[in-house]
DNA sequence: CCGCATCCTCTCGGATACTG
DNA sequence: CAGTATCCGAGAGGATGCGG
């Protein structure tokens, strides 16, 4: 037990190790390979539009804008182009009147979402605890 | 191999069921808890910050604004807020002249960078993939 | 039905100056 | 050193109307 959680934090050590390692404050990269590809997981909306595609497999666009409710229909056209160029979604328009387009995760996608929803069920899981703290501080 | 990978899919179907099974879109929740919990691991500066501290243990605010280079102070005093006010961090102020503060990661924000660092892990390693799709599509 | 174009609001965040 | 206070600009995103 000791051992497992020992080299857990051995292997997290090196991953950050090798994440930051070679970082030098005082000449910034100008493109951060980090900050540049996360961006899709730092986007709110990104991440539902993939988790609810990742549940429903196709969805079309006006059944996924009532899922990822809030969202405007400029907002997910554009999140779903960005996430159509970066390979996570396949997008298939069917030529019929009215016109026809069916969403679905590319298995890039798949595999992307399998990480994304691990880290999602932590949060979930752990909620309570941080709402707890929220309180205790008097936030909200 | 073939198991393996068909377990994966319906574990992660599972979890994707109990996170979304529920929500009826016709009522859609006023407060969603994963939007709520995940705001902050939508946030790139809490990211960042998170993991700066998950490397180095222990960092003062004027090293760890040189560290997620480009935050600025006010910034990044509300991200530390919110980040202890949630339990991922501690802060602890030495009475000193000139004041010292050291930011360090709670167990609880411990056991968060174990979980993003898989994520951004992940991330990092298929970069390449998310880039040359981008050029495939002419995004910049 | 699937979006794009437009307008317009409003918040986030950068810059700067200042204090305990 | 570790922030706070203030001002201000850019840009994200909501609402709406239209076109293919």
């Amino acid at each position: 037990m000791e051992t497992i959680i020992d080299n857990q934090r051995v292997s997290t050590q090196k991953k950050l190790e090798k994440m930051f390692g070679h970082i030098d404050y005082k000449n910034p990269p100008e493109s951060c390979p980090v900050r540049d590809v996360m961006s899709v997981a730092s986007d709110q909306w990104s991440t539902l539009i993939l988790l609810w595609l990742g549940y429903f497999k196709v969805l079309r666009f006006n059944k996924l804008q009532k899922y990822v409710y809030g969202i405007s229909n400029k907002v997910l056209s554009q999140r779903l182009k960005v996430l159509e160029a970066e390979g996570y979604l396949n997008r298939e328009a069917y030529p019929e009147v009215p016109i026809r387009v069916e969403y679905s995760l590319t298995p890039f996608g798949q595999a992307y979402v399998v990480k994304l929803l691990e880290l999602t069920e932590w949060m979930q899981k752990n909620s309570p605890k941080v709402l707890a703290n929220r309180e205790k501080y008097g936030l909200q």
